[in-house]
DNA sequence: GCAATAGTGTCTCTTAGACAGTATGAG
DNA sequence: CTCATACTGTCTAAGAGACACTATTGC
C-alpha cells in the first residue's frame, strides 16, 4: 500500500477508508441483490387456441405494484451461501414445485452452455440472462437483479409447491407489458429475444420438448417460439443434417395424426449443444 | 396481502418479516455489488512481436491477492444513483483517463446492442458480460460482481487519469491465468469468448480500429482476436458484401506498404450493427 | 526490374429455400 | 378411396473457401 491511488480490483482497496468499508458493506453499499427468472414453456392455450409460448408469472400481493404480475424471484440468501443459479432454481421450485430437476447450463456467465456430460436429456435448461440495476427500478431502494432464463418442457400447473392463486403460466403474446411490475417487461423482452436467438444456433429446442419427440413436434417448438410457420420438408432435412441435434430411437408414434397420416419416427435429444449448420430464422430483413 | 404465501417478485414481500427487511437491506442481504471491466484493445506488443489483443489490468495493492493482477473494477456507488454501466465507465476512466467517450451499447441486458443512432463511430463499445456471485469468490465477504466487456481502439498508455504504476495493458496470450485475482481468469475467458463470437455476427470489429481503416487493418483485427490467419482475398470480398459493415471514404492511404505495394482504400464504420451474411470463424470442428 | 500489398475472377462444394413427389395411415 | 401427415428428391440461388490472376506501388 505505497503509492497506490485507485488499485480498484474487486474491492475498493484504494484508500484506507474504502478498504475498511469493504469489510463492512452495511456501511458502504446498501444494495439488495435479487434473482428473477424468465421461465418459458410451450403449452396449450387456456382458451383452446392451440399451442403458445408461456411465461411463468406471479401476482404481487404487496406494495409496490400491488396486484401487478411479475416474474418469480426474490432475494439471494447470502447467509446460506447460496449461489445465484441456486437461488434461481429455488425461486422456480417455490412457484412451480419442479424440484429435483437437473438444472443444466448454470454458470457465472450467461453464454456458458451446458455440457450434457452423460445425462441424456437435462430436464431444465437454466442460463443467466443479464443483470438489471438501474437506480429507481424499485421505488423503495436500490435493487440489483440478476435475471435467469429457463427453458422447460410442458409442466404441470404452476402451483405444485408454491402459492396456487399467485402463480400462472401466461401466453407471452397475450400479456400486456404494462401489466408487469418493475422493469420486468424489459427483462421478459430480453429473455424472449435470447430464447429466439438461441434456438438458431443451439440444440435447446429439445428442452421444450418431451424426452421423445417427433420432428413435427420439434418444428412446432420452433414455430411457436419464433411465431412463424416453417417449411415442414426443409425443416425435417435440416434437423437431420445437423450432427448430434437429434438421435433416432428406432420407434414411432403409436398412431398417425388425428385426421389420418403416417406414423412419425421418434427422436430424443442428441449430444450436441451447438448446431452446425445453424437453423436460422427466416425474415431477417435488412439490419439497422 | 390476503392469502399470499410467497408472492416473490422483485422483493421478498411474502412474510411480514421479509417485507420489512426489504426496507432495510442492511439487516437482510449483506451483499456487496461491484463492477469489473474486461477492456480489450489491439496494440503493439511491448517486446516488438507484432500486434496482439491486450486486456487492461491493474495491480492490487492490498489484501487479499496482494500483488496479483486484476481486472479494473470497484463498488457501485449506490448513494450517487449510479447505474451499473455508468460504474463500468467510471472505473475504466479512472484507470485509463479515457473520459468523454461516448459509450455505446450500454443497457441492462448483455445482448442489447448499441444503435449508433447518428454518431458515425462510437469510440468505445461497452456491453454487459455477465454476473459472478459464487459464494467465496471473495474471501472476505459475499460479493456479486457485474462484469462488463469493453472494446476500444488503440489507446494511449493506460495511465492517463489513474495510477501510473498499477494499470497496464497486457497481451492476453502472455497472461498466466493464475496470476489473476479472484475469479478474474474466468471472467476474462468469458469475455474473450464473447469478443471472438461477436466479431462473427456484428460489426464490432470496427470498434478496435481507428476511425478510418483499410480492409487489411480490419482483417488484422479479426486475425488478432481470433488468433488465426484469414485468406486476404476472400476476407476482402466478404467485408464488402455485407451491407453496412464498412463505408467507402473515397480516399486511400498516403503510401503503400513499407516494402512496396498498392495504396489501400480507406473505409469507416458503416451503419449496420449486425452482419449479414456473418463472418464465421474457420476451424469450428465438430461440436460437443 | 522485383517483391509486396490491394483487389478481382472463377471454380467447387455446401446450404437454404422452393416445390414436387412418394409413403403410409385414419376415417 | 380420400385426405392428412411423414418423409424424400431435385432444382436454383447464394455463400464459403481455394486458387489464380490483375493492379499498383516502394525499393
Amino acid at each position: 500500500m505505497t503509492t497506490v491511488g485507485q488499485p480498484g480490483g474487486d474491492t475498493p482497496g484504494g484508500t484506507e477508508q474504502a478498504w475498511l468499508a469493504a469489510y463492512d458493506p452495511r456501511a458502504f453499499a446498501p444494495i439488495a441483490v435479487t434473482v428473477d427468472v424468465v421461465a418459458l414453456t410451450i403449452r396449450q392455450r387456456a382458451d383452446g387456441g392451440g399451442k403458445a409460448l408461456h411465461v411463468l408469472t406471479i401476482r404481487r400481493g404487496g406494495m409496490p405494484y400491488e396486484g401487478f404480475r411479475a416474474l418469480p424471484g426474490g432475494f439471494v440468501r447470502a447467509a446460506e451461501d447460496e449461489d445465484l443459479g441456486q437461488a434461481a432454481v429455488r425461486e422456480l421450485a417455490e412457484e412451480t414445485g419442479l424440484s429435483a430437476l437437473g438444472a443444466a447450463g448454470e454458470g457465472g456467465a450467461p453464454e456458458a452452455d451446458s455440457a450434457p456430460s452423460d445425462a441424456p436429456a437435462p430436464r431444465l435448461h437454466l442460463e443467466q440472462l443479464g443483470t438489471y440495476g438501474t437506480p429507481g427500478r424499485d421505488p423503495r431502494m436500490r435493487v440489483v437483479s440478476v435475471a435467469y432464463l429457463a427453458f422447460a418442457p410442458d409442466l404441470p400447473e404452476a402451483t405444485a409447491g408454491g402459492d396456487a392463486a399467485a402463480a400462472a403460466w401466461l401466453p407471452v403474446d397475450a400479456l400486456d407489458p404494462s401489466e408487469l411490475a418493475f422493469d420486468h417487461a424489459r427483462i421478459l423482452a430480453d429473455g424472449l429475444e435470447r430464447a429466439r436467438s438461441k434456438l438458431e444456433y443451439t440444440a435447446l429446442a429439445t428442452a421444450f420438448a418431451p424426452p421423445e419427440f417427433t420432428i413435427s413436434e420439434l418444428r412446432e417448438v420452433y414455430e411457436t417460439v419464433w411465431g412463424e410457420p416453417l417449411h415442414a420438408g426443409n425443416f425435417h432435412r435440416k434437423v437431420l443434417s445437423a450432427p448430434g441435434f437429434v438421435e433416432d430411437t428406432d420407434t414411432t408414434t403409436a398412431r398417425g395424426g388425428a385426421r389420418g397420416g403416417r406414423r412419425a419416427r421418434l427422436y430424443r435429444a442428441g449430444g450436441a449443444s451447438l448446431l452446425h449448420p445453424a437453423l436460422l430464422r427466416p425474415s431477417r430483413e435488412e439490419n439497422q
